[in-house]
RNA sequence: CCCGCCGGACAGGCAGCCGCCCCGAUCUUUACCGGGGAGGAAAGUCCGGUCUCCACAGGGUGGCGUGCCGGCUAACAGCCGGGGGGUUCCGCUUAAAGCGGGGCUCACGGAAAGUGCCACAGAAAACAUACCGCCUGAGGCCUUGCGCCUCAGGUAAGGGUGAAAAGGUGCGGUAAGAGCGCACCGCGUCUCGAGCAAUCGGGAUGGCAGGGCAAACCCCACGUGGAGCAAGACCAAAUAGGGGACGAGCGGUGACCCGCCGCGCCAUAUGAGUCCCGGGUAGGUCGCUAGAGCGCCGCAGUAAUGCGGCGUCGAGAUGAAUGGCUGCCGCCCCGGCCCUAGCUGGGGAACAGAAACCGGCUUAUCGUCCGGCGGGCUGA
RNA sequence: CGGGGCGUGGCGCAGCCCGGUAGCGCACCUGCCUUGGGCGCAGGGGGUCGGAGGUUCAAAUCCUCUCGCCCCGA
């Protein structure tokens, strides 16, 4: 497996406050018990592209960076397995903060599966 | 050795794999290599400055801030040193006071510039006051006494109220009293000495002016323009406006009618399209990290701090990097193996994350170590 | 980065400016009324005034620090 498959650039992250607000209104929206994500397919030449938020209410900056990073690496792990044209919004829970890495990573895998899903029907 | 208070330092270390942000080299297509990457509080945003823009002749007033004295500093509400007050401890001494030393602590200018407030209680709460008392005199009453009642006056010793009642203690004095007189203490004024000063010490003198609150209004002295890196500078789409230039299509009409083609004419309304100029949004670039910098040494100073020399470069993001998973060693706690040493099993390691940059303050903080002070126990 | 507001019985609020008694409504408890309940009437209990320190004789109130929540502006 080649190491560059675990990258996590930038061109893989949203950076544009305009591409949230267009994933919130136009998206669909998946529930886990350790965070919320809102999916968009968008043009499926494009690459899978991710972004967080971490409001206030979920602690201080400390536990907010924390918890940002933990899921950043649990879907940086699992990024290769995701299709591309996917633009992906996690709203995590404060749950995520020191819930168990391998039950983050899996949490993703599900959401994975949904996304596929959804991909084939349509 | 243990406990408490105060001050200071540190904030586990070394590796491996996979990532993220910045800089540089190779390459210029993927990639790959090297270097750097959170804190003592980065926090709260309570002060002060650097820097940037705006405003601005000078002065005054107002507002706001500061407030014992001296020093440090770019500056400060910070720091250092000193003075004074409060509180506590130790030693000496005493009738009580007092003297000396140490710790902690204080927003510590002015109450004889003016205004205001001081509940309840109390006679009276601020140009003081006579309620109960005490004393003197006059009158009256009888149970004749160190008596009682009334009136006139003297009095701040005593009682009582209060947070606070016009110096305190003692002696003398007096009808009873009173700084009325005296001694000591306190206070005011004058003066001498020490000190840059705050202030301290001594002497003379006045029988004593005067309640508290200015974190009530206020007065005095000093300081103070406003905003903030989303400051500010530059580049600049798309769309819709603004200014200017070029500009001619569509349309209408006419030659018998209709269709098509061509041509002529019409007038200015609509005004396409192209180009230029200007403002400016999204977006981007700069500001943006070498600075009152950090480390060591020397000198000056009680110290804060300053000066000099040498060395050194240690984050710069913008949906916002500094992370994830492991191993070994070290620290702390609990348990086991014969006590110690040692071995071994389990657990723990805080508060907290840069956003232009510095100097402070305040608050949060698992523990370890160092220094100072105080107390307790034990041993020599 | 800058500015503003609010913490007072279980709940919603006065009192703070100008310091001395913490009050109002709903809720709660007891009694009366009623066959019983509700309504009504009478009486009653309950508050570290977010926390700490200071000023003062005295602090919810004044001052300083601090905690939490909410709302604006660029």
């Amino acid at each position: 497996m080649s190491t560059a498959r675990f990258r996590f650039p930038k061109s893989a992250r949203l950076l544009r406050s305009a591409e949230y607000r267009r994933i919130y209104d136009g998206g669909s929206k998946f529930v886990g018990p350790l965070f919320a994500a809102f999916y968009l397919r968008t043009q499926s030449g494009d690459p899978a592209r991710v972004g967080y938020t971490t409001p206030r209410a979920l602690g201080t900056s400390v536990e907010r960076n924390r918890i940002k990073r933990r899921l950043r690496e649990a879907v940086r792990v699992a990024l290769p397995s995701l299709e591309p044209g996917w633009a992906i919004v996690f709203n995590p829970r404060r749950a995520a903060l020191d819930a168990e890495f391998s039950r983050l990573t899996s949490e993703v895998q599900r959401l994975w599966g949904v996304l596929r899903a959804r991909g084939t029907e349509s």
